[in-house]
DNA sequence: TTATATCCTATAGTTAACTCGAGGTCAAGT
DNA sequence: ACTTGACCTCGAGTTAACTATAGGATATAA
């Protein structure tokens, strides 16, 4: 089975335009051509765009991505890189997430003063708080 | 308790010049001046930005968090318009977190993966899997 | 009082990641 | 043969969020 770009841009959540930037930038070498120019995207192909896509949100940067991509060129030579890599994104998403559970805090915070405060019809219910109780408003 | 615009960027982890271009766009009303026009912080104004920091990193661009802004300076004709964005940001957070946590899951595998491979020498120990067992290498 | 560090504004430049338009090719249907 | 829709490349444009530079004011310390 095999899949068009704009198959495989809807498959994936994403516009041709980016896709053709993405190979533009050197994420497919893989992928392969018809007689007369047009990209032909194996199964496999769609699952190195979901990597590609998993590492992009693990923040890491196009041009990053694509050094993944040459190692996975040059075989089992690169195996210790791309097993540090895998590691090094595993930190990065767990320090993310420590990051979007603060957030996650202090957003149920605001939603829990601004109910009360709803509630009361005024923000002034939590006037006499802030001596030192919490840390936010 | 008042701060310089270089205090608040470290007590924050954010340069000057990022404040200033915060301040550019709206996002510092309520920032006083001395006589000679430098900035003085107070500590009301290093928690707005804490929560405007959390704005961002729930994922709210900055334009939008300049209406938020606003919202505080109408007082509390806009309690509800203040609520409803702070649910809405909520949901965001929850679903940016369901994300990470399939990314989390992929680079986990790849992680085990690589393990693998590295013990064997060779990425050909995965070479048998793939055949429906799961949909990623 | 003079040096130096920190501040100011205004404006221009940078970066990443797209996004689009022009102009042309290719392949399936009529 | 011809139209139509999807594809192609190349290069330019866009957007958000900074980041930096120039030129100048302010304030503290020797």
């Amino acid at each position: 089975m095999t899949y068009s770009i704009s198959e495989v841009a809807s498959k994936l959540n994403l516009t041709v335009y980016t896709l053709r930037y993405y190979d533009k930038e050197g994420l497919m070498p893989f992928v392969e051509r018809t007689a007369g120019g047009k990209r032909v995207f194996k199964e496999t192909d769609v699952e190195l765009l979901n990597v590609i896509e998993c590492l992009k949100s693990s923040g890491m940067p196009i041009k990053d991505i694509r050094n993944f991509i040459e190692w996975l060129s040059e075989g089992d030579s690169t195996l210790q890189q791309r097993y540090d890599m895998f590691t090094e994104r595993k930190a990065a998403v767990e320090k993310q997430m420590e990051e979007l559970q603060k957030t996650m805090d202090l957003i149920e915070h605001k939603c829990d003063y601004y109910k009360t405060a709803l509630e009361a019809g005024t923000e002034d219910v939590h006037k006499n708080e802030r001596m030192g109780k919490s840390v936010f408003s």
